[in-house]
DNA sequence: AATTTGAACAACCGCGACGCC
DNA sequence: GGGCGTCGCGGTTGTTCAAAT
């Protein structure tokens, strides 16, 4: 016999918070605590879950919760923080005062992961990728990218088509900063979902030429 | 002006860890 | 030692709203 599941209780309330339950909320936290969550809501008179009660107060009600936008020194923090501790968000939290861990995970989702991938290091190792590297993930970063406004969509292509070749040939192994520049300007340019679709596809094959020459370079440096 | 798209973030869900009996 | 209840974490989904079309 498993564990008695939280919330499957029938016309336990689920979704947005309403000002009057969060009053309800942090009124029984402030004068009773919360030490025992799977009962508080039925004692402060809500029709909640103990784990969406939980919830609510750590990543909202909370009165020491600092709002806003993070700044640049916190970002900086987040960076290192999760170089060093990867995706223990919580560990993250505790050492960024006023922050929650899912606040932080949010941030990291939507904003840091793309600028450190727009600066050509990997999110995940947090190292300078190769040009090879940059390259195989070209779809994604073109379809992850909301920011490409392409009005002439062949004489781009044409252009990067150029770069490509021209890095392909070259034997260096540091990463080509024209191209990589060439890249920026793609990604930064204003929206066009179609042109990203276009381009995504046209990169495709030329991705995964780069991810077997990655894997046979890599190959080739294990049997070294 | 209406519709679509996508970023941001709030909230949910499943599971492992832990403590108690 | 193992069964059970609870908590906390990380991944994922849902909702909202502004910008683009």
């Amino acid at each position: 016999m498993g564990r008695s599941p939280c919330c499957d209780d029938f016309g336990i309330k689920k979704g947005p918070w309403t000002p009057e339950e969060d009053k309800k909320l942090v009124e029984y936290i402030l004068k009773n605590g919360h030490d025992n969550w799977r009962h508080l809501p039925k004692n402060a008179g809500l029709n909640r879950c103990g784990k969406s009660c939980r919830l609510r107060w750590i990543n909202y009600l909370r009165p020491d919760i600092k709002r806003g936008k993070f700044t640049e020194d916190e970002e900086q923090l987040i960076i290192q923080l999760h170089s060093l501790l990867g995706n223990k968000w919580s560990a993250i939290a505790r050492r960024l005062k006023g922050r929650t861990d899912n606040e932080i995970k949010n941030y990291w989702n939507t904003h840091l992961k793309k600028k450190l991938m727009l600066n050509g290091i990997d999110p995940m190792t947090h190292r300078r990728r190769s040009d090879l590297d940059i390259l195989a993930s070209i779809p994604n970063l073109i379809t992850a990218s909301a920011n490409i406004n392409v009005s002439n969509l062949n004489t781009l292509r044409y252009q990067l088509l150029q770069s490509l070749v021209q890095l392909m040939s070259s034997s260096s192994s540091t990463p080509n900063i024209n191209f990589l520049e060439f890249l920026g300007f793609f990604i930064h340019s204003k929206s066009c979902p179609h042109a990203r679709f276009e381009l995504a596809s046209t990169f495709q094959p030329l991705s995964n030429l780069c991810q077997s020459k990655l894997s046979s370079s890599n190959t080739r440096n294990r049997c070294k």
